[in-house]
DNA sequence: GTTGACCCTATAGGAACTTTAGGGTGTGCA
DNA sequence: TGCACACCCTAAAGTTCCTATAGGGTCAAC
């Protein structure tokens, strides 16, 4: 099959596909006289697990090691399992942080009910005012 | 005060500080005979506002906006409401993206309990021949 | 006169794509 | 035969919010 054929099963564009080439996570298919992509089952069941893995937020890098992890195929599954726990901890911190976010955004917001002129607006005065610490680092890839 | 200064007292880098002014958010400060930024007390002041805002995960581009609605100072604060509570949206939506994508993580890592074969191993199973739909848009500029 | 802390500009990198520019291929229809 | 049109190709730039690097200038103290 053809890379638009392939990239409608998958869900995804052509262009997400040859990306995905580029980046060492699909591998090379053959190519007609055209020199058009053509691919096998294989492949499609490739990018199916490859989406999938995105559908859940898991980096490139990530969806790599579960790949070399899956490819040498005598080892046990402890690595797979690892790094899902990893991946589970990323999304509770990120879920921390924002729910964290949403409180401060909360209480900001509870100090304009109506339409001030902006030197009353309790909103900018609370932008204004905040003392935010140093930034801390991004704990997670999950932005 | 120079940059360096300016960075300091609000909690950022010299090189974020120049970005701001490329960006357009923070205006040119004044130059010394070397050629350095001289800023006031008014470029603190922004600054601070700037950086409390990017510490609430606004975009560049909702802090434009607010920069604009407070400097046409007749106007009354119903843009600024508006965008707050656009932006709690964003939270919220992200929230719950992410809190549908912990469940199935978790409902993932609950099919291999031990450490398999990789045949074996219900996770990969899992990846393999999980349905995901086309990939929605991003609804948040929250990753 | 030289060390060191600070400042300057311009450019590249990172993540995971998307978009654009500028072309080639293959099939159906008049 | 000519041509429209859907599809394919590569390479490079754009997205966001910075951070890092290269290669240099300024100023005070010792």
């Amino acid at each position: 099959m053809k890379i638009g054929e392939l990239a409608q099963v998958a869900q995804c564009t052509v262009e997400t596909v040859r990306y995905y080439e580029k980046e060492g996570l699909l591998s090379a298919p053959a190519r007609t006289r055209a020199n058009h992509r053509s691919y096998g089952e294989c492949h499609v069941e490739r990018l199916r697990f490859i989406r999938n893995c995105r559908a859940l937020d898991m980096t490139h890098a990530e969806i790599h090691t579960l790949l070399g992890l899956m490819d040498q195929s005598a080892a046990d599954c402890g690595g797979v399992n690892q790094l899902l726990d990893e991946h589970i901890a990323h999304v509770d911190v990120r879920m921390a942080e924002l729910s964290q976010l949403k409180q401060q955004l909360s209480e900001l917001r509870q100090r304009c009910q109506s339409e001030q002129t902006m030197d009353a607006c309790g909103i900018l005065q609370g932008l204004a005012s905040m003392e935010t610490g140093p930034r801390h680092e991004r704990q997670t890839h999950l932005g």
